[in-house]
Order: C-alpha cells, then sequence, then structure tokens
RNA sequence: GCCUCGGUAGCUCAGCUGGUCCAGAGCGAUUGACUUGUAAUCAAUAGGUCGCGUGUUCGAAUCACGCCCGAGGCUCCA
C-alpha cells in the first residue's frame, strides 16, 4: 500500500462520472468536504492482498499516528492508483479501502471518497514541516512471509542429548567432554543466529584451485564455477544420483518456477520456512523453487499407484533451488542464494514403513558421506521430532543414535509446527563453529493430503501415503565447502589436503624433466587413461612439483633418463606423503593404472576438464 | 536512509602526516637464456587517467566536498 498524507486547510472532491471499476453510491456521497484534515491518498497494491487485515491494521496505524503528530482529528481517505504501478484488483481495494474507513472511524471523523470515479477535487496544503508525508507498507517487505518463518520463531524447543544408552540428557547437564564439535553445534542451532563474522577458509581455497568464485553479475549467493569445480560438483551430482537410483528413486525433472497463486502451493509456501526470489511474468506472479517438493507432489497428485509400487520414490538433482537468504548469512559456498540439491521423496504405504525407510536413508547418508570423503567424526548429528512421535517411537530413535555411536542433539517440539514428525541432519561444524547441515531426511504427515497424493490399497481403496524427503548429502555446493573447510583443518594440523581419488580434478599428473621426455610422458599419458595431464611448461622440476602440491594432486609421475631407460614411473602418492617429506615409489604404468582403479571403481568417471598439456592452459583467476 | 571499512597493474597488496625514491613490489603474462631429478632458475619486456567528478594548492594517489561500486553493521525519517 502507497499513502501520501497530506494536511490540509480543506479537502473537497465531486464524483464526475463513473469508471468500469467504480463502485455503486449513494448521491450523497458524490460530494465531500472536510476542513482542518488529514488527507490520505491511496493506493492499494498487489501484494497487499495477500493479507488483507493486517495490511488495513497497519494502514491505519501509520495514519492514526501522523493524524496524531499534525493534530487532525478528520480523516479524507482518497483512492489515488496513480502512487503505484502495481495495482490490487478493484475489488480488494474497495475491501481494504472500507476497512481503513471503519477502523479509522473509531477515533476520527472520516470521510471516504468512492472509488473508480473520475473526481474533482480541490485540497490546500498547510505547509508546515510535517504537512506532506508519505509511507509504503510492505508487510515483509513486499514479499510473503511465510507462516512457517513466522512459527519458526515462535515454536517451543526442549533441547537435549541423547547418550548411546538411549537416555536424553538436558544440554546445560550434559558432559562435553571429548564431544566439542557437537558442544558447538548445540550452541549454534540454540542461538538461530547465523550471522557471518569473518571468512572461513574455503573461499581463499575455492578460488585459489580455480573451482568456485563469486559472480558480480548476478545476485549475491549465485555463484561461477570454472572447469574443475564443475568437474567435481558434477562428479558428485553424478554420485549422489547413482546413489538414489541404488536405493530404486526414480530420476525426473520438473520445472524450476511455479504460480504463486496456485492452491496448493500457496499453501505449501506457507509452511517452509525460506524466503523466495519472486519474479512477474505476464501478469502472473511466480516463484523460483526452493527444493523439488512441488514438482514431485505435483506429479505424484496425476498419478495412479498401487501398494505394490510403494515404498516409491522419485529423485531430481535440483540444479537449481533457490532461497532468498538473508545477505549476512552468505559467504563463499557454505550457504548460497541458488544451490544445487538432490532432492528425493519417498511415498511408504505407512508409518511403519516410512520409519522403515527412514532407517535406510538415514544409513544410506552416512555411507553416502563416508564415500565422498566425510566420515562420522567429521559431522554432529541431530534428530528432532514432536513429543508424541517421540513417546511413540523412543526405542527406533535410540537404534539411530546406536549406528552413529555417539551422542546426538536432540531437539522436541511439543506441538508440531512444522509439516514433519520426524527428521535428521548431519552437521558439519567449521573452524568458526558455525554449523552447517549437509544430509537430512524428514517424514512428511501433511503434504500427502495437501497436494491429494493417493495410492490404492490391497482392498481396492484410496489411501494418502506417508511422505519422505530426502538429500543423501545435503547440496552439492555445501559438500565441496565441507570438503574445503575440512582440507583446511588438515591443513592446520599439518597434514597434505586432499580430495578422494575419483573427486580429483587431475588424477595423475606427468611431469618430464627435459623437452627430449616429453614424447614419452605423453605415451605414458595416453596409455594411462584416467584424468592424466603433463607439466609440459618450460619450468624447473622443483617449481612443477610445488605447483602439483598445490593443486592436490593424488599421483605425480616425474620422468627423466632413469624412467625411459627402466620403463617405471617414479611416482609421487600424496596420501602417503607428508609435508615434509615425499613418499616416493616406482611403479609401472600398470601398477598405478590398478591402483587408481580400485579408487575410482564405482564411481562417476569424467574426462579432464582441461587441456592436457599445462601450457596451454588459461588462468581463470 | 545512516554509520564503518574498502576501491592503486590480470591477481594479492605497499605507498596515502601533499613535492624525482608518488606511480611501486610479489605473483601472473610475454620474450630470451637455461634442459633441469621432487615445494618458487635467471634476465628483460609489456600492463595502471591510483573508482568518478569538483575543489584547495605553485603542486593531489595522498587534503576537502559530492557521487558511483563492493563488504559489514544499523535503521526508517523529515
Amino acid at each position: 500500500m502507497q499513502l501520501l498524507l497530506i494536511h490540509s486547510d480543506y479537502i473537497e472532491f465531486e464524483a464526475k462520472r463513473p469508471t468500469k471499476f467504480a463502485e455503486d453510491i449513494e448521491d450523497s456521497a458524490k460530494k465531500g468536504r472536510l476542513e482542518d484534515a488529514l488527507c490520505a491518498f491511496i493506493a492499494v497494491e498487489k501484494f497487499d492482498e495477500d493479507d488483507p487485515d493486517a495490511v488495513v491494521a497497519e494502514g491505519s496505524k501509520q495514519i492514526s499516528e501522523v493524524a496524531e503528530q499534525v493534530h487532525a482529528k478528520k480523516i479524507m481517505i482518497y483512492p489515488y492508483a496513480h502512487l503505484s504501478p502495481n495495482l490490487s484488483t478493484p475489488d480488494s481495494a474497495v475491501n481494504i479501502l472500507k476497512g481503513l474507513q471503519e477502523s479509522l472511524s473509531k477515533e476520527y471523523e472520516v470521510v471516504r471518497a468512492p472509488f473508480g470515479w473520475y473526481k474533482a477535487f480541490s485540497l490546500s496544503c498547510k505547509g508546515h514541516p510535517l504537512s506532506e508525508l508519505s509511507r509504503s507498507i510492505k508487510l515483509g517487505e513486499g514479499e510473503i512471509v511465510s507462516q512457517a518463518l513466522k512459527s519458526e520463531a515462535k515454536a517451543v524447543s526442549y533441547w537435549k542429548i541423547m547418550d548411546l544408552d538411549g537416555t536424553l540428557i538436558n544440554i546445560d547437564k550434559f558432559d562435553f567432554d571429548g564431544h566439542e564439535n557437537l558442544r558447538k553445534f548445540g550452541q549454534y542451532e540454540m542461538a538461530k543466529s547465523r550471522a557471518v563474522d569473518a571468512v572461513p577458509p574455503h573461499v581463499d581455497l575455492m578460488r585459489r584451485l580455480e573451482m568456485v568464485d563469486y559472480e558480480p553479475g548476478s545476485d549475491s549467493g549465485n555463484m561461477r564455477f570454472y572447469p574443475k569445480g564443475r568437474l567435481v560438483k558434477s562428479l558428485l551430482e553424478n554420485y549422489v544420483l547413482d546413489k538414489a537410483m541404488d536405493m530404486g528413486a526414480m530420476e525426473v525433472e520438473t520445472p524450476i518456477m511455479y504460480d504463486m497463486d496456485h492452491p496448493t502451493l500457496k499453501k505449501y509456501l506457507d509452511r517452509f520456512p525460506a524466503r523466495q526470489y519472486q519474479i512477474e511474468a505476464e501478469k502472473k506472479r511466480l516463484f523460483l523453487r526452493f527444493a523439488a517438493c512441488f514438482g514431485q507432489f505435483l506429479m505424484g497428485h496425476d498419478m495412479t499407484i498401487s501398494y505394490k509400487s510403494l515404498p516409491l520414490k522419485m529423485v531430481e538433482i535440483t540444479r537449481y533451488s533457490f532461497r532468498r537468504e538473508q545477505r549476512g548469512e552468505l559467504v563463499g559456498i557454505r550457504r548460497l542464494r541458488a544451490f544445487t540439491m538432490p532432492d528425493m521423496h519417498t511415498m511408504a504405504k505407512d508409518m511403519s514403513q516410512a520409519i522403515e525407510e527412514f532407517k535406510k536413508q538415514y544409513e544410506t547418508s552416512i555411507s553416502v558421506l563416508n564415500e565422498i570423503g566425510l566420515d562420522l567424526a567429521d559431522y554432529e548429528v541431530a534428530i528432532r521430532f514432536t513429543k508424541d512421535f517421540f513417546e511413540d517411537n523412543r526405542e527406533f530413535v535410540h537404534d539411530l543414535v546406536a549406528i552413529v555411536n555417539k551422542p546426538v542433539l536432540i531437539e522436541m517440539w511439543d506441538e508440531r509446527f512444522f509439516y514433519f514428525v520426524l527428521k535428521f541432519e548431519f552437521n558439519f561444524v567449521d573452524t568458526l563453529d558455525k554449523a552447517s547441515a549437509l544430509s537430512t531426511v524428514q517424514i512428511d504427515v501433511e503434504n500427502a493430503e495437501r497436494y491429494d497424493i493417493t495410492y490404492v490399497d490391497e482392498n481396492g481403496e484410496r489411501r494418502q501415503p506417508i511422505l519422505l524427503h530426502c538429500s543423501p548429502s545435503g547440496a552439492i555446493e555445501r559438500v565441496m565447502y565441507a570438503l574445503l573447510e575440512k582440507a583446511a583443518r588438515e591443513t592446520d594440523r599439518g597434514r597434505l589436503p586432499m580430495f578422494q581419488t575419483w573427486l580429483s580434478p587431475t588424477q595423475v599428473r606427468i611431469i618430464p624433466i627435459a623437452e627430449r621426455h616429453q614424447p614419452r610422458a605423453f605415451h605414458v599419458a595416453q596409455d594411462l587413461g584416467f584424468r592424466v595431464d603433463v607439466d609440459d611448461r618450460d619450468e624447473t622440476v622443483g617449481k612443477k612439483i610445488r605447483d602439483a602440491g598445490r593443486e592436490w594432486i593424488p599421483y605425480v609421475a616425474v620422468i627423466g633418463d632413469d624412467e625411459l631407460v627402466s620403463g617405471l614411473l617414479t611416482v609421487t602418492i600424496r596420501s602417503e606423503s607428508t609435508p615434509k617429506n615425499a613418499a616416493k615409489f616406482k611403479m609401472n604404468v600398470d601398477d598405478l593404472r590398478k591402483k587408481i582403479q580400485t579408487e575410482t571403481s564405482g564411481k562417476p568417471q569424467r574426462r579432464l576438464p582441461l587441456p592436457m598439456k599445462l601450457s596451454e592452459r588459461a588462468k581463470f583467476i
């Protein structure tokens, strides 16, 4: 709502002719005049329709505040469309204007000029400092603040730690000795503050390794990926997709933008704690998805599903999901506004099947993170549930704790504020003590009904499934963040940082010592397969070795006169080296190939994303 | 809108109590020499209206004012 407030000596109007939006009025209402009145020119805007009552409340509050300041006893409500390019429908506008009139009439003498008429008016502005004011009313800055965001602030949580024996301990009573990260995680969660106050180490690494960078030409939190970053991301995406499909999921693809006024979506928006990007096109209000839920649930709604197909799973690697996170929370790739999230949904027959699936997906998530290079010591587990769920499934929750074999942060709500009754998350805690969720699974008891998703059971009856939301790895960018942060931590501990071989952009670097060794180097590169490159630059061996180390290359093979004679390679294996001591091994091409084969089998394969010859490479940063 | 910090070569930054050490360093790039055995070979060359504008001054990267852009924080007004 836009308001233009003018303190006037007098304001008078006369309705001349109706427009097609004109409200029906008595002849007596066609003329009006007030003296010493505050005249409020008002444009009701599109987004005011989302919560008309709140707009009326806020509008009348602001108008009376000004009336109070200028000591006006009378108020003229004057519809004035020209204040906004983004008007509401005439009906909504009239309703809101009437609402204002009603609300203000309690304390003031109010006249409302009729809506939708061509009116003549004359006005005399008093011209004192406060006599001309404008106000904009935008609830939540013109966006819809979802009900879930509001309830997240209200939700009453009980924070506990579940110990290995299944006892729940109040968080302030728990002895955190030896569980430093769990303590930090708990504090972080309870504080609910996500603001960034220092730059975490992965930011330098992501740029220095030429993986990811800021894109000044876009919005904050929308990144550019250089070839090496794109490769790692692609490998991770494909790996997680494979794992989801191993669990029986079917890959689908769904749109990235949706109509805000679609009835089921509107309700879902209200239940999800995130801010959206909103765009307008052809008079439609669209929002960019923040997950694949809508697409898959809308698909599920249209499907014919027998109990024989359950549990039924669909997965999409969402490139992208969008969440308009607050600016202060964005740094590097820990938290983004556009991110890639593997999103799998399971339709389960009933709660018991849902619980069974939940456990499988919990275990798969552990294994997925492990294969990527993050083990149980690298993250903390949170399990959140409603009190009711816990009382019915105490043993099950204890099982989950037993599987990870370490204490777990518990958050319990006495009421269900969200669409789920149970969820877990694996949270990476970085060196700045910030926690970020990776894998998560939720049991959703609300959306099957909202989207009207049904299956037919053994007796031919339609039933609603229980839904599970699962991201086996969490957002891919965040996995990369965690890997880089872990590498930084390793460096601090005096170890050589590296990625798993299957994720390394260059798996083998071949360094010919002099120009005469190059043909052999290229030959070995061809012969070996995998992502191999050759440092054929005119640099010293020392420089080439150093550069290979700075790129975290797992295998570095030097070829000189000795190797030409012996036919062997001298390979430095990073995983067995220390910063002071390079672990060098003589081996032939077959040995090396077998070694890499075992380290990469079952993982996605991609070719080298850059020219094989280092002499031909451009610099990105 | 306000406050703080920042904007100097492709990158990272120094200079900033105004004046031939103020236009610099390292890395990177180019060229040349070297043909190299495990964490930076040597040398040369090219690259900048020091964010933009206006002032002050004999003289401005440096001081003042205004503006633009970025990061962070605060906040909503005559």
